[in-house]
RNA sequence: GGCGGCAUAGCCAAGUGGUAAGGCAGCGGCCUGCAAAGCCGUUAUUCUCCGGUUCAAAUCCGGAUGCCGCCUCCA
């Protein structure tokens, strides 16, 4: 098994090698704690969250890191306008983080730092930057030196010649280049501060990823994932802080997922379409929003619309209304199904920089073939079991399909009584027992109003709730 | 101005040299008291357009058109 993966640096699908073979050190760029997490935060973290599941499911010891930053200008603005401390504030929004991604069945990282714990550490990388004549101090600021670091660029494609500066920023007269960045930044009154060689201060906010990630993976480490849109900036100063700082390359491959547009529109503070992942989970179940972010590839941008929600639903119910089926059946224990040709497939299509979309494909052919068995006159059941078996696998990848389908078909009909429900069930069954069809549909009829779907099975009638 | 991406059926979306996955919607059929679910068949001789390379291209190269992103805080 070989998984290739798309790295940003190069710009081409390379064959994955980790470091050290057989384990994978991998850090992602976590949340600024100043607000909820939107529907883009959502993307990244669902997409690294399967990265990580696959990798670990394929035989690789993972060392998560996903950081929170929880020092910045934007939580201390938001600080002031609440009158709050801004540590309240971050300590706030990491929570409201977490309430979010578990609902979206994220896995935890195996390390959540947060910059305000790893001052140190990056206080001493600023130093050791300075000493090697890669920073200069102004003033109580610091900032890191671009035209020192030869590599400058090399991410993001861009060279410093061709980044005309001043277009576009107001170019601080106190810097050597336009492109120097803030390692340090001195401290205003009121903001959070410590002590440091410069004075009162507090770090920038490119270094503390790149002190978090060595402090915990090590100078060199196998992948770092982010949204595209941290491609430069950030990534692109982490690499030079972190190789001038280290004398050592930063990180083996790069991976970078797409935007989420909100109906065809780039989610923006003056359009004010912001979508938070709290307001998508009030009106959509969090697996399907799980489908809905897995369908596409995640280097591609995508498009939230009612549409896609509900086609992503709809999937989602397909495969629970097999699972249905298969009540009271066993799937196959893993060995057998390593040897299923679905999971064959499906394996391929994620050693192939994770191709969730082709996987999800295989999923459905899973279903379609296990769905055929069904309705065969005696159905093989040990084929059945190894197909049962790889469609949960599948699933458990991609952090799908992961409820009892009755839990499941419940969850989705909330304010819905049930008991209510059963009882019309139970009449109609009745009337149906009685050949009284007028009445049987009737009750069925009524069912509907109530945006319940139900089924005569052989085994009895069962119910859902309508997408 | 610089850098990069995308364009596949009514819609969403895989496929990066070997003859178009999958889902949703539609139509016909089987099953069903009727439905629902499921299954079968059907729905792009064709992948924005024009050239080129090749025995062979949606896939590679050149050009055109359209859309989008980054270059400023941003997942």
């Amino acid at each position: 098994m070989t998984i290739r993966v798309y790295n940003t640096l190069g710009g081409e699908k390379q064959v994955f090698e980790p470091t050290e073979a057989g384990k994978v050190r991998m850090y992602v760029c976590g949340p600024t704690v100043y607000d909820y997490c939107h529907i883009g935060h959502a993307r990244s973290v669902v997409v690294f969250d399967v990265i990580a599941r696959y990798l670990r499911q394929s035989g690789f010891d993972v060392t998560y890191v996903r950081n929170f930053t929880d020092v910045d200008d934007k939580i201390i603005r938001r600080a002031n306008e609440t009158g709050q401390d801004p540590g309240a504030v971050a300590a706030r929004f990491i929570q409201a983080f977490y309430d979010d991604m578990d609902a979206l069945l994220v896995q935890r990282a195996d390390h959540e730092p947060r910059v305000t714990e790893y001052i140190q550490p990056i206080i001493e990388l600023v130093r050791r930057l300075e000493q090697r004549g890669h920073a200069y101090a102004v003033d109580g600021d610091v900032y890191f030196d671009v035209t020192t670091f030869d590599g400058y660029g090399k991410l993001s494609g861009r060279r410093l010649d061709d980044m005309e500066a001043g277009a576009r920023i107001e170019v601080d007269a106190r810097k050597r280049h336009p492109h120097d960045f803030a390692l340090w930044k001195a401290a205003k009154p009121g903001e959070p501060a410590w002590d440091s060689p410069w004075g009162q201060g507090r770090p920038g906010w490119h270094i503390e990823c790149s002190a978090m990630s060595s402090s915990l993976l090590g100078d060199t480490f196998d992948i770092h994932g982010g949204g595209k849109d941290l491609i430069f900036p950030h990534h692109e100063n982490e690499i030079a802080q972190s190789e001038a700082g280290s004398g050592h390359p930063y990180v083996r491959y790069w991976l970078h997922n797409g935007f989420v547009n909100i109906n065809h529109e780039k989610m923006s503070k003056s359009l004010n379409n912001f979508l938070m992942i709290r307001d998508v989970l009030e009106h959509h179940h969090p697996e399907a929003v799980r489908m809905f972010l897995l369908s596409s590839h995640y280097r591609s941008p995508i498009d939230f619309t009612p549409d896609a929600m509900a086609e992503a639903s709809a999937k989602l119910t397909r495969i629970y209304t097999l699972l249905r089926r298969l009540a009271g059946r066993t799937p196959a224990p893993a060995g057998q199904v390593e040897a299923c040709s679905f999971w064959g497939r499906f394996s391929a299509e994620m050693d192939d920089d994770f191709n969730t979309a082709a996987g999800i494909g295989t999923l459905f052919e899973a279903v379609r073939t296990t769905n055929q068995l069904l309705d065969g006159a005696d159905a093989p059941d040990a084929e059945i079991a190894v197909h049962h078996g790889a469609i949960l696998r599948m699933g458990a990848v991609l952090g799908i399909v992961t409820l009892d389908p009755e839990a499941y078909f419940k969850t989705q009909a909330r304010g819905v009584d049930a008991a209510a429900i059963e009882e019309l069930i139970a009449q109609r069954t009745a009337a149906r027992k009685g050949r009284d069809w007028a009445e049987a549909d009737r009750l069925r009829d009524e069912l509907t109003a109530l945006g319940v779907v139900i089924e005569d099975r052989p085994e009895g009638t069962v119910w859902r709730v309508a997408d």
